[in-house]
RNA sequence: GGUACCAUAGCUCAGUAGGUAGAGCAACGGACUGAAAAUCCGUGUGUCCUUGGUUCGAUUCCGAGUGGUACCA
């Protein structure tokens, strides 16, 4: 057992200012961050992903950022193993790490575990898509209904993803779906603190707004463009990128462009917001409160 | 300066043959177990520009004012 071992989390919504906390934290404490970003994982994608800087990266060592490229598969589960298993390693010297990040589920799975599943398959989902495409999503309502009336009874019928992803797995197990869900919290051998970010929601939306503009005047449209042939992937179905290829396919011009990153970027903090603001164990703190988080860390060692 | 048209939700606008109003977008709230920056669900938040008049009753009709737009000077 590591009792004495420390998980920080540091989540919150895009643009709240995680990245600057966390590597405080770190230098604080003397140790390394893992990304849990989900976008934040792919080498070509960096300015709008709002990626740490080279300096913040040599700074502080981070894993899971730029290890994928986009033309890889990656999913929540793989997320899992490869942070427990960098965890594992930076405990036998370090009594704390920090996991830092804005995907909700992602986060969860580190921190609670998530059931054995099977992995996506293509094949099946291609079939699927089709099947959403030319009948309609009654034609997978009645498919998921016949194989698991249970997770049916509870499932959103409007929402063709989780309608896919039910029918995937009982296709792919021969089993039910509701019946391999556990939802068990798995027991982790260490403790975890949580830390939200979080301030006035009109900060919070001027801040993304700079952001926005800021990555712009980075070079987002550059950056999209070397990524323009590469658009069907689901990597860069991404706040920041959709829109700018909306732009390069004539449909909307540049200013408006910025606009819908904005606002999309809006949409998204508050579902994160939404999945944060569930859990009863995360402890929120405004941004510019360094020492009340180092604090509040040190009082529960 | 004159004439015409317009003024309704945060924005763009619809509407009420006179009985205090509704769409889209935004916003707000929510869901979420291998696509999650994804995907999906729910909610109208309003001095109907101001002011007189007609009327049982005016956002609606009439007059005046204010602001805006267009054209003419």
């Amino acid at each position: 057992m590591m009792k004495d071992k420390n998980l920080i989390l540091v989540c919150g919504p895009t643009a709240i200012g995680k990245t600057d906390i966390a590597i405080n934290l770190a230098r604080v404490l003397d140790t390394e961050i893992i990304s849990a970003d989900s976008r934040q994982f792919y080498r070509e994608m960096n300015i709008g992903t709002a990626k740490p800087s080279p300096e913040q990266l040599a700074a502080v060592k981070h894993h899971l950022v730029g290890h994928l490229s986009i033309h890889n598969t990656y999913n929540v589960s793989r997320f899992e193993q490869d942070s427990l298993a960098i965890l594992e390693g930076l405990f036998k010297t370090h009594d704390h790490a920090i996991l830092c990040g804005g995907s909700g589920l992602y986060i969860d799975a580190v921190c609670s575990g998530i059931d054995d599943l099977p992995d996506a398959d293509e094949a099946l989902r291609a079939r699927m898509n089709k099947q959403l495409q030319e009948e309609g999503i009654t034609s997978l309502q009645a498919e998921l209904k016949a194989l698991d009336p249970e997770y049916y009874a509870s499932v959103d019928p409007e929402n063709p993803k989780r309608l896919m992803r039910a029918i995937e797995v009982c296709r792919l197990s021969g089993r039910k779906y509701s019946g391999l869900r556990k939802s068990k919290n798995k027991k982790r051998d260490f403790n975890i603190i949580r830390i939200g970010l979080n301030t006035d929601r009109e900060i919070l939306f001027e801040r993304i707004s700079r952001r926005n503009e800021q990555m712009i005047a980075e070079g987002l449209v550059e950056e999209a463009r070397e990524l323009y042939d590469q658009r069907e992937l689901n990597a860069l179905n991404t706040v920041g990128y959709k829109e700018i290829f909306q732009h390069f396919d004539g449909i909307w011009s540049l200013p408006l462009a910025l606009e819908k990153i904005k606002t999309n970027t809006r949409r998204y903090a508050k579902r994160q917001l939404t999945w944060f603001k569930k859990d009863p164990s995360i402890q929120w703190f405004e941004p510019k409160d360094f020492d009340k988080i180092l604090q509040f860390i040190k009082n529960k060692n």
